[in-house]
RNA sequence: GGGCGCGUAGCUCAGUGGGAGAGCGCUCGCUUCACACGCGAGAGGUCGCUGGUUCGAAACCAACCGCGCCCACCA
């Protein structure tokens, strides 16, 4: 665009429009190759970041809108301060996710992924992915986040399988993977295992607890058992009583006859046992209920398994139950007992019950053979790695969460009976079963149906998308990663794991920091989820407010806390991003178009805007270095509108309209230059959209604005002397303007005055300007005075002013003044502060005493 | 059962030992030559409750009330 298209087009265009504008600058961004660095150069010196890969089914949620928002902040200003930076893109499979997806889609055409067949069905969701898949890379383009999109990873990848498959088979070599008979989690909805972090335990449901009657074997009388799952009693294998229980005591080592099935079962004394929770006698059923398992290996129990996988009751529980469903046989199981007289007691019994997190259902304990991962060997360097604090994790009280979590680790099933997922390389032939990379030779040889927990593949994300396992230059240029951002709620099921992985298998920690972000709830305080009609859709509000609009929203919202969604904030963001472009209008479509940027202060307010963008610029970046993004965002905020806008724009205004004062005005053009190049950089992280179109409009602007260095840190810039001087000045401004309104000053209306305070050499001009007041005339008498700092306004008689009005006012600063004073003295007449307070805050209370004294006196 | 966190203006939230803040909303004024998605000026708060520590508490401590989250194998 020439100089002067480019001039009438920022004449024309009075507001930000992002709808736009936004589109064009991120097509902008993605052509000119910026976002996707060669792998060159150590980790050490480049800066990457490993984004939580979506859900290939996924569309773009507020969770990633903050979280595009956080790590786009990090990757913009490591790339403008230098860095090679690489945000690391792909998407995860999702097993169960988009298995389901699919299914959904074969139900919708009557047919279901049994008729397919497996491999059918495989390359069935191979094919929904090039189809519906991604649909998420176009929203975060949208949102601006700078992305590696060139260099896109998938889970599923051959090289990306790859890797997961040499981790499978080294670990079990290692003897960390092994197959198991052992009670797991099972999901009766999806008629898979899932493991312990799928499993969400929902308080408060309501049972009835059964006090049920068996008999003892030698006919001496009975012992009673309280159970909410009568069904399962059909799978008992003993009684317990703890052993310390003197009521039972007899008992122990004699037999009971299990009612309905007749089978013979040890009374037993298991530390376990509480007495003093219902009759004090416990009956165990290894194998469907996880304590009642734990007991029976200790003790050798048999182990029966009266439920089957497909959540009907199997031939354990007797032919009367065979094929019941799981709700049918307790209502049958029940008659039955009641038939018998072997039922004691019911109540109503309120406890907490697992579910499953992905199918809402009942999560069924069951005993089934699965693969598990030992997290003995893995856990403790995890922690190490965090303690050291080779890891921070920020929030600290997040690190806590982590180190519990593992001290605690259990081992972790990883097989789950789905199709969609990568495929556990373990082929078995008779007795034989082979492990490794590739199928093994000979005939006859049965895959292991299973696939892999998806959070498996996930746990190798930072290095397996940079191609380990060979030694890549990617790998060397971006491994270890820098920061890895997250929401809390996959601290352990991701985040932990990647860090046992990571220090297993390159050998190094998968990034430096941890940012936890909050979590963002709907307006009214609950989740936001589209069952519950509480969702609300990031690009709905891209497309109200903009992107640099809602990336700023989101980001002055969040904190370590969950907070409510505001929808304020955004607009907020929005209203800055207006600010900012009309402040840029002022500056490029008045200055010298000749001029460089570059400081030339000549006057107090240069000294004073310079000082202030300094602290801004120190400010903000300190704050989103220390991952304080919503502080961050609100200092950029207050320095654009309350700095920068309201204060050095309108006193820079004269210099900037007098076309006579040539060397002035090409002073100030340079020094307006560098003051807005600078903003921009600093506020280019958090709306790089803006900024980006502004940059291009700047005379001598060369590229892109997000290729540029980012704002100048120089502490010789800071000028606390021109601080003061303007803070007197501005503080004045604000008195005389409030003045003037409540005594009913017209606006347009100047008014003749006498300035009489110390301090305003070089501000007179100004405060009078910005207040409508003239200081330069002469006159005589007083028709009210306002105190200012250093002294006061006298305000000559003119019939423009409430008399009544300004001696009202006087009254009631005069009160307010009396009042602070007593206060001040009080203060200082209590021996306590003055002795025992720090010298330079009773110093401070002496000298405001001093200053309110004068004023009251002016008065 | 254990742990963590929150309760500040009508709303959403900052503020962690020395005179209560922001954005939005509300009131009043302003078509001032960047912006009416604007500018200027205001109103509005027993800082959940009680007690304690301190010269001084919104902030620190304790108990309580209310809300939220995480972890946990008592049927």
């Amino acid at each position: 665009m020439t100089d002067r298209s480019s001039l009438a087009d920022l004449q024309a265009r009075t507001r930000w429009e992002p709808g736009e504008t936004e589109p064009r600058i991120a097509e902008q961004w993605l052509e000119s190759g910026l976002f996707h660095p060669e792998p060159e150069g150590s980790a050490e010196e480049n800066y990457s970041i490993a984004v939580p890969p979506p859900n290939v089914t996924g569309n773009l949620h507020m969770g990633h809108a903050l979280n595009g928002a956080i790590q786009d902040v990090l990757i913009r200003l490591a790339r403008m301060r230098g860095r090679r930076a690489k945000w690391i893109f792909g998407t995860d499979h999702a097993g169960i996710a988009t298995q389901r997806q699919v299914e959904k889609q074969l139900e919708r055409e009557g047919t279901s992924r049994e008729q397919l067949g497996r491999d059918a069905f495989v390359e069935r969701v191979w094919r929904w992915r090039e189809r519906y898949g991604g649909q998420i890379t176009g929203q975060f383009k949208r949102l601006g986040a700078s992305l590696d999109y060139e260099d896109e990873r998938f889970t599923m990848d051959p090289a990306y399988a790859r890797a997961v498959m040499k981790v499978f088979v080294d670990l079990y070599e290692q003897g960390l993977i092994y197959r198991d008979n052992y009670m797991v989690n099972w999901d009766p909805g999806l008629r898979s295992a899932i493991s312990d972090l799928e499993v969400e335990q929902r308080e408060g449901v309501v049972d009835t607890l059964y006090s049920i009657a068996y008999p003892l074997a030698d006919g001496s009388g009975e012992v009673v058992v309280a159970t909410v799952r009568p069904e399962t009693m059909l799978a008992d294998t003993a009684v317990a009583v703890n052993p310390d229980d003197d009521r039972y005591a007899a008992l122990v080592g004699k037999q009971a006859i299990l009612p309905l099935i007749g089978r013979r079962l040890p009374i037993i004394a298991d530390p376990h046992v509480d007495p003093s929770f219902g009759t004090g006698a416990l009956k165990i059923t290894p194998g469907h209920d996880p304590n009642d398992f734990e007991i029976g290996r200790r003790h050798g129990l048999e182990e029966v398994s009266a439920i089957g996988e497909d959540g009907l009751m199997t031939a354990a529980a007797g032919e009367r139950f065979a094929g019941l469903p799981v709700a049918e046989a307790q209502r049958a199981v029940v008659q039955a007992l009641e038939t018998e007289g072997s039922i004691r007691g019911r109540e109503e019994y309120i406890h907490t019950v697992p579910f499953s997190q992905r199918s809402g259902q009942r999560v069924e304990p069951l005993i089934s053979l699965q693969w598990f991962m030992a997290m003995d060997e893995l856990g403790p360097p995890a922690i190490n790695a965090v303690t050291s604090g080779r890891i921070r994790i920020h929030p600290p009280s997040q690190a806590r969460r982590y180190v519990d979590w593992l001290e605690g680790i259990r081992p972790w099933c990883i097989s789950r009976q789905l199709w969609w997922g990568h495929q556990i390389p373990v082929w078995y032939r008779e007795s034989e079963t082979y492990v490794g990379l590739d199928a093994p030779d000979g005939e006859g040889w049965e895959r292991d149906p299973d696939v892999l927990d998806t959070w498996f593949s996930s746990a190798l994300w930072p290095f397996a998308t940079l191609g380990w396992p060979d030694d890549t230059p990617a790998l060397r240029a971006f491994y270890p990663t820098d920061v890895l951002s997250t929401a809390r709620d996959i601290l352990f099921l991701w985040v932990a794991r990647m860090v046992m992985m990571g220090l297993r298998f390159p050998g190094e920690i998968p990034f430096a920091d941890v940012y936890v972000h909050s979590v963002i709830q709907a307006p009214d305080g609950r989740r936001m989820s589209k069952s519950l009609g509480t969702g609300i859709d990031p690009l709905d509000l891209i497309e109200s407010y903009g992107a640099d609009g809602v990336r700023f929203g989101l980001l002055a919202m969040s904190s370590a806390q969950d907070v409510r969604f505001s929808e304020e904030k955004i607009a907020q963001g929005q209203a800055l991003a207006n600010k900012l472009w009309n402040a840029s209008r002022l500056v490029l479509l008045r200055i010298d178009r000749s001029a460089r940027a570059e400081p030339r202060p000549r006057t107090v307010e240069d000294r004073w805007i310079l000082s202030r963008l300094q602290r801004a610029v120190q400010d903000v970046a300190g704050r989103i270095d220390a991952f304080d993004f919503s502080h961050a965002a609100l200092a950029l905020y207050d320095f654009v509108y309350g700095e920068l806008c309201d204060w050095y724009l309108e006193l820079v205004k004269p210099r900037l309209y007098d076309d006579s004062d040539e060397q002035g005005h090409a002073d100030v053009s340079a020094t307006l230059l560098h003051v807005l190049s600078e903003t921009l950089a600093l506020a280019h992280p958090l709306i790089p959209f803006v900024t980006e179109e502004v940059w291009s409009h700047v005379p001598g602007a060369d590229g892109l604005l997000a290729r540029c260095s980012a704002a100048t840190i120089d502490p010789a810039l800071v000028d606390a002397a021109a601080e003061a001087e303007l803070g007197r000045a501005i503080a004045a401004v604000q008195v005389l303007r409030a003045w003037r309104d409540e005594v009913g000053a017209r606006p347009g209306l100047v008014l003749a005055a006498r300035l009489v305070a110390d301090g305003y050499e070089e501000t007179a001009d100004s405060v009078a300007r910005l207040t409508r007041f003239d200081f330069t005339g002469g006159g005589d008498g007083v028709a009210a005075s306002v105190s200012v700092p250093g002294g006061t306004v006298e305000v000559l008689p003119s019939g423009e002013v409430d008399l009544d009005a300004a001696a009202r006012r006087r009254e009631e600063r005069r009160a307010k003044l009396l009042a602070e004073i007593e206060r001040a003295e009080r203060k200082l007449a209590n021996s306590g502060f003055v002795a025992k307070a720090p010298a330079a805050v009773v110093e401070g209370e002496r000298e405001k005493l001093a200053r309110l004294r004068v004023e009251v006196e002016g008065l």
